[in-house]
DNA sequence: AAAGATTGATATATCGTTATATCAATTGTC
DNA sequence: GACAATTGATATAACGATATATCAATCTTT
């Protein structure tokens, strides 16, 4: 109703007691009547009152808002692992916040500095590719306990990621199991470490069974990029009967290639994505994948990062989960 | 190197000053010679420095700090609305974190008592169906700038719309045109003020041009929630012969759909999506959709929020833009 | 009934900034 | 050379909360 926001001091006005009394009955903390507590809360409820916790971090030292900071939050597989963490962490009292740097090394940096400086009280962090080691120092200096996934760029740093080599590995053999003998590896940007995981484990089956050099071509994260990549994968090497996507964008990018130029993806050419994100079986026809379980991915982040915040000593944690194969209608055996 | 974090206090004691002129040195006001400047941001450097803004916006009262709240955040025109708002708000120096209260309401209130508590300067916000009103009065009486989008929910809130019912009119027309007469409106939670209004231009173009009552599916907003709509809709309507979809995402599963019963998109039934999501051109077949440049609405949206922080007094801004019809393959004549 | 323990509240200092006022030293004016 | 204006810095208070110490009043204990 009336002038400026409430405060502690003014709903300490309003119910006739002094400001520390009110900071304790909103907290629950110390030795209150509850005749007071019932006129205090009145107060408060009365003015709307919510207490401001920059103020309330600034002094006790305890900050419940975390950052999240991803790439491409539009991927479904990723906003899966956001909603899993931010689950967790909201029903322990903390705020999550997200920020999108869009894999731009520099946006990133800004972002993290305006992030320190605004006080967060933790980090959930996909490093951009070609993050410089000075970021993780200065998040050191600020003291901001971080986990970092997916790409693990520090060895100092927790960790949540997934066992990329024996997924693409279990891939590989399935497909050479069924008879293929041309694998192609599809998608993916140059630099990241997620994607090297992936390709060793798929050229190591390759190398295993005798299947020559890989055909190995990268490619943006989305499906256009991965029609693309097939488009030109289709021109370069005609004789793929089989291709190990980087993800299942890529992957469904690649089966509308493939549709396009005549081919049933899964009769006359074999596709595996990576993720198993909603889009893999609702799409026609239905993706084979190896599926990673990404809510849960992402409670284990949350989780990792609560106990750093509680135990900050704690020696450094690294986490690795695996991905099954959901075999759907894109592979079968070689035409 | 030492202990605690570096605070003003610590950069002016190694530089030999006082506080506050370490203050205005950061920010570069009053008057300050080349020489202690040069002192003070040498030991700022050498410490990491980076200024805590809950202490600044504390005593400022300025905050440059920008909440989105958003459904849904991986919905691709989703996405798009926030990258052109998060562009636009960080060249001026902003910074803005994203909530996503998945369109529950309780978890909404949560997310936004929290994000009042965080102290943030402004708000871009979809409301989420059944906001009540009493939480408008709850960001008023904290004195939060906000701007809603998409959904409005408020008379009295900046807001950026899309022209909804003109350009489901179009799109109906167009069908209309093009010889068919049994056009259903699919998808589309009950309660949101975009379908109503989406429904409302469907059905002028219905009676205006005497086509009957409409048939009218509502749904969820995915890919798998337009499949099955689309399933039933087939099997209660089997006259139906074009489909206007409430959006990319249903319409996209509307077409699983068809080609899973055997009957092409485009020939057997046509389809009409709204957003242009990426997937709609790169679908296949690609996908007939009302265009809305989300790039654009994001930017807009920003525009007016900042318009809102500097000119608090400004009348109530409404804007609304307009969607195009792109077609492409999934719509033609009636079989 | 005197001494100690407990209860319910408050006074004060502090977190890291910025706004305002103040102040000494230098410069300019006539 | 006296007085005002400017320069370059600092002292102090405030933002809204919490931690710690303190304190009067009440309750135990023997």
């Amino acid at each position: 109703m009336s002038a400026g926001k409430p405060t502690l001091a003014s709903v300490a006005k309003e119910a006739g007691v002094s400001v520390p009394t009110v900071s304790q009955v909103m907290r629950g903390t110390g030795r209150i009547s509850e005749e007071t507590r019932q006129k205090v809360l009145e107060a408060a409820a009365n003015q709307r009152y919510v207490p401001d916790s920059r103020a309330a971090s600034m002094r006790s030292g305890e900050n419940r808002e975390i950052g999240l900071v991803i790439n491409q939050i539009s991927n479904p597989f990723n906003a899966e692992v956001i909603s899993g963490a931010v689950s967790l962490l909201e029903s322990e009292g903390y705020m999550v916040s997200i920020l999108d740097p869009r894999d731009d090394q520099v946006r990133q940096g800004r972002q993290l500095e305006a992030f320190i400086r605004h006080g967060r009280g933790g980090l959930l962090w996909v490093p951009a590719v070609d993050t410089p080691p000075e970021t993780f120092d200065l998040l050191r200096t600020h003291g901001i306990p971080t986990v970092t996934f997916l790409r693990r760029v520090s060895r100092n740093c927790d960790h949540v990621g997934i066992r990329n080599a024996e997924a693409t590995a279990t891939a590989t053999s399935y497909l050479a199991d069924l008879g293929h003998r041309r694998i192609a590896y599809l998608g993916g940007s140059l630099m990241t470490y997620v994607r090297k995981e992936r390709i060793e484990g798929y050229e190591a089956v390759l190398a295993q069974r005798g299947l020559g050099p890989g055909i190995i071509w990268p490619s943006g994260d989305d499906k256009r990029a991965g029609m693309d990549a097939m488009d030109a994968l289709l021109v370069g090497h005609p004789d793929v009967t089989a291709v190990v996507c980087n993800g299942d964008m890529v992957a469904l990018g690649a089966c509308y290639s493939l549709i396009r130029s005549g081919i049933q993806p899964g009769q006359g050419v074999s596709v595996i994505g990576f993720d198993d994100i909603e889009d893999a079986s609702v799409a026609v026809p239905a993706l084979t994948t190896m599926a990673v379980r990404p809510n849960k991915l992402g409670q284990k982040l949350a989780q990792i990062l609560l106990d750093r915040i509680r135990t900050p000593d704690m020696p450094v944690m690294v986490s690795d989960v695996s991905a099954e194969l959901i075999v759907r209608e894109t592979t079968g055996a070689p035409p």
